[in-house]
DNA sequence: ACATAAATGTACCGATCAGTACATGTTATT
DNA sequence: AATAACATGTACTGATCGGTACATTTATGT
């Protein structure tokens, strides 16, 4: 099947891209890795930026369902819920081949706004931005798209100098200014 | 005198870099925006990553320079000072060519640990919380190396939705959730 | 004026870049 | 067994990659 080929390229374009980078790593580089035939690739995405797009949704996908699906195992009440967010970002830090998100590196390759790349992150931002608003307005915040907003900015935060720094340390950081945060807004 | 045209080098290339992304930039396209000759580079820098590392070292001063002269122009109280950290900040998102942290942007495009690069990026962030970390100590922090921890992660987390989102509102975010823990800690 | 050093332009190196052409295999359906 | 669609390997394109060779020009110090 035609499909399956694809999405084995998606995936195993994704792990590569988010290991070494979008520019330093050449089409060639993703045959010999892969095992897909540069015929291939091209048939199935027009060009390189084509192929980053779709490892990038593919990473949106599998990050979202994989924060959400954490939380949601670690806590049920949406105020535990906003609390517990940082106890995954500390699962994400500390595994073995963690190097910072994904849609920031991302960014930092394709700096120019207004381009899908970009566009891209920004999408990305925003639908984890409404999942932590749902839960700051279940658990009663005051003004829940702020809390959703600064929760945010920490996450951000962490997930850079955890990558630069090391994860010591840092995820534990947040947990604590987060939960200042969550307890000034839902008094 | 040749360290100025080491110096004029250093600084043009820094421009190109943080426009452009540090693989995207080829030594002919620096030739051709600087007008310094390539064999002049070489002879002053052994290989593409010494220059990239001589423009991290430059921007590492200028921007804390930057940013420690417009926090103390802001405020002369420490605890006031920890404060307008976010006005600063806000000023530095506002500016037209900003694309986030070049840090950041470094450790994305070479993200393995203990190479040159990353650490010089670590040592820059180092840099910069030893400095908050003192205004913390000054302004009677309960635990000042916390709250500078804290602290630096909002920075790090505004400026990089700052780049992907636009800067519209985050160092306002951010100055927020910063008044809220500084407070909390300097009871 | 002369010697030394710095900076230059140009052409080149082998390797890799993104992307294509084309002929050959493989697989499934009929 | 025949056909059609998919996948393959290989070889290629022109451009660019980081880096070098070398001869020439420019500027400085005495």
């Amino acid at each position: 099947m035609s499909i399956s080929k694809r999405d084995e390229l998606v995936q195993k374009a994704l792990k590569i891209f988010y290991r070494d980078g979008f520019h330093a790593t050449g089409m060639d580089t993703l045959v010999k890795e892969t095992g897909i035939s540069k015929t291939s690739m091209y048939k199935h995405f027009r060009t390189k930026e084509d192929l980053i797009l779709a490892t990038l949704r593919l990473r949106d996908e599998l990050f979202r369902n994989y924060f959400i699906r954490r939380v949601e195992e670690l806590a049920s009440d949406p105020k535990e819920q906003l609390h517990v967010m940082f106890d995954v970002l500390k699962e994400w830090f500390e595994q073995k081949d963690f190097r910072g998100c994904m849609f920031v590196k991302a960014s930092g390759e394709y700096p120019d706004h207004d381009t899908a790349i970009l566009n891209t992150a920004a999408e990305h931002k925003k639908l984890l931005l409404q999942f932590v608003t749902d839960l700051a307005r279940k658990a009663g915040a005051r003004d829940p798209e702020l809390l959703a907003r600064q929760l945010m900015i920490l996450k951000e935060g962490a997930a850079v100098l955890a990558h630069i720094k090391g994860p010591d340390g840092i995820a534990d950081d947040a947990r604590m200014a987060g939960d200042d945060l969550i307890n000034s807004h839902c008094a």
